[in-house]
DNA sequence: GCGTACTGGACAAAAGTGTGACAAGCTCTC
DNA sequence: GAGAGCTTGTCACACTTTTGTCCAGTACGC
């Protein structure tokens, strides 16, 4: 009933990150993050035996969350002491509202506590009952425990993946293949991408090559991008080659982010990367990732084009070509 | 489920938003906040023990129901001390009333009409930038202005259609359209269709026949039909007809409602037609509408389906089949 | 020994507050 | 249709609070 006692947790609470590991991830200074801490307790990182702050992978993600806070305009006085679901939920309700007019948003309310790890089998029930309330539910209680970043990887994919399997398997029909979609593109779509990223964050253009119908990977791979520093510009599903290079082009884009879910062997999709490599400047790299990517393994070798398996992956590589 | 849920705190009455957020959230500057609050009492925050502001999310709807009442022509001297129940009334009123009678009839409190169509223009011009932030701030902007009715008839489909027509003159490129139609569907599948809808709302299955990618149509539909007093179940574009058949049986659904856009006379759209009217129950009425719908008002005639014209002629549908 | 981190204090920039003034726009009158 | 009068958003000012940054002195890590 527990699997994740060997599965690497991608959060941990060992202090482990120095001040300015931290200071460096959270794009905050170490004076601001020790100010903090002795005016209002915001964060009590772990002390080697010589005093100096250890930081856990959580303490990171609090002071990720704190950031976010003061963007939306809230004071570090204020929000400093609040609890890690408080704090969420504020930030949640905050973008939520800022990108939308009517903010008094269905409140989930209904189902409470849920233990963790139980959103996807409880989404994927909503969805073979056709119930959007339900689904809307596990999607927002989901949203205040996690992160974006854990959302995606840990219930938004596995929710994916599962359903293509039993869409596949004959056991969901298409409708409930094409209600999930829906549901789960208007809930990435609210995922404010725009936040962290400053004028001055490198663009990436995300779409998905002419005849990729499947857009959801790549809207999780702009949040992705706009939650790691870049100004993502997402352009939706199926867009031929010449397109991409003009949206390059015309935006200074320094990076092209791609996503392939269904055709696994396709000429004409090879045919739209072969164009797509040529039509670029050769100094934009791209990076292809989905379902099938792997099975065009070679001809992204052979054109220069970066695979990515997972999100994870594409955190990796973004982050090194940002630092590029 | 969970019956005993007394009063889901959807709006606190708790103080705890800074001026600043209210600007943000209400779109309002924070001069004019303290202005309406000095010289009207139009709300009365809390305070910090320092003096500080704090306004409760009770506020924070106050000020955008104010917002709203001055965009349809009232002074906020006149509004600034009306109760929180005939604010809302008025602001009620007033939709409608703008909605039904676009040549402003004379009348002791003419409704000057502001400087409306400001913001397609500006859309259009962040959309050929393909400039995010600013077709976000757009259409924020507009939303925090106009109720989610008129934000549909004068905002998002004129712009759609402008959108549709530059793009055939080819004055736009595809990366315009997929880029405009990306973040519209962003917009809409947040525009909260739940909240109105309470359990017993009849349930309406929104969606394109199959052949149909454009899904914004179909979208708006659901929106309008939640705002509406339907609950509605929207499946996404591209759904065959056995599926709608399946969905609306597993769901009792009460209505079908459908978006037929872009190609004006194909044989398989008129074949999906005739198969889900056959499949369906004859009890369950089924809305046609959309740019190429009335292409075919010859079937829809023949299988007895409603050709509607616009989001008008559809809320006019759904008001009426859903007193029957 | 040199770079980094810690503490506590100091300081200046940013933001909020109250008050008053003003210009643009609207209404009404003559 | 010109002008008086009113409404209202914005700005300037002087003052307070909040908060990020800097510094000096000390200690640790490699």
């Amino acid at each position: 009933m527990n699997p994740a006692e060997n599965a690497p947790p991608t959060v941990s609470d060992d202090p482990q990150h120095t001040i300015r590991v931290v200071a460096g991830r959270t794009g905050l200074t170490a004076d601001a993050i020790r100010a903090w801490e002795r005016r209002y307790g915001a964060v009590q990182p772990g002390r080697t035996d010589t005093r100096r702050r250890l930081y856990s992978d959580a303490d990171v993600e609090r002071l990720l969350l704190l950031r976010r806070a003061i963007a939306a305009g809230r004071r570090i006085g204020d929000v400093a002491q609040l609890s890690d679901e408080e704090l969420r939920a504020m930030v949640n309700a905050d973008d939520s509202a800022q990108a939308l007019a009517p903010p008094p948003i269905a409140g989930p309310s209904a189902l409470r506590r849920r233990s963790e790890g139980d959103w996807v089998p409880a989404g994927l029930e909503a969805i073979e009952r056709l119930d959007s309330a339900a689904l809307q539910g596990v999607l927002s209680d989901a949203a205040v425990s996690l992160s974006p970043t854990r959302m995606l990887d840990e219930v938004l994919m596995p929710i994916l993946r599962e359903i293509g399997e039993r869409w596949r398997s004959g056991e969901l029909r298409p409708a409930h293949e094409h209600f999930a979609t829906a549901m789960l593109r208007s809930f990435l779509g609210n995922v404010p991408v725009t936040y962290s990223s400053s004028e001055d964050a490198p663009l990436a253009i995300v779409t998905t090559p002419a005849g990729q119908l499947h857009e959801l990977g790549a809207l999780g791979a702009a949040v992705t991008a706009g939650l790691d520093g870049w100004r993502p510009l997402y352009l939706g599903p199926n867009l031929p080659a010449e397109d991409i290079a003009m949206a390059v082009r015309d935006c200074g884009a320094r990076l092209v982010a791609l996503s392939i879910v269904y055709p696994p062997d396709d000429r004409r999709i090879s045919d739209e990367l072969r164009r797509l490599r040529r039509l670029l400047p050769p100094d934009v790299p791209v990076l292809v990732g989905g379902a099938s990517a792997s099975s065009y393994a070679d001809v992204l070798r052979e054109l220069g084009l970066l695979l990515v398996q997972d999100f994870a992956e594409l955190r990796d590589e973004l982050r090194r070509l940002r630092g590029a």
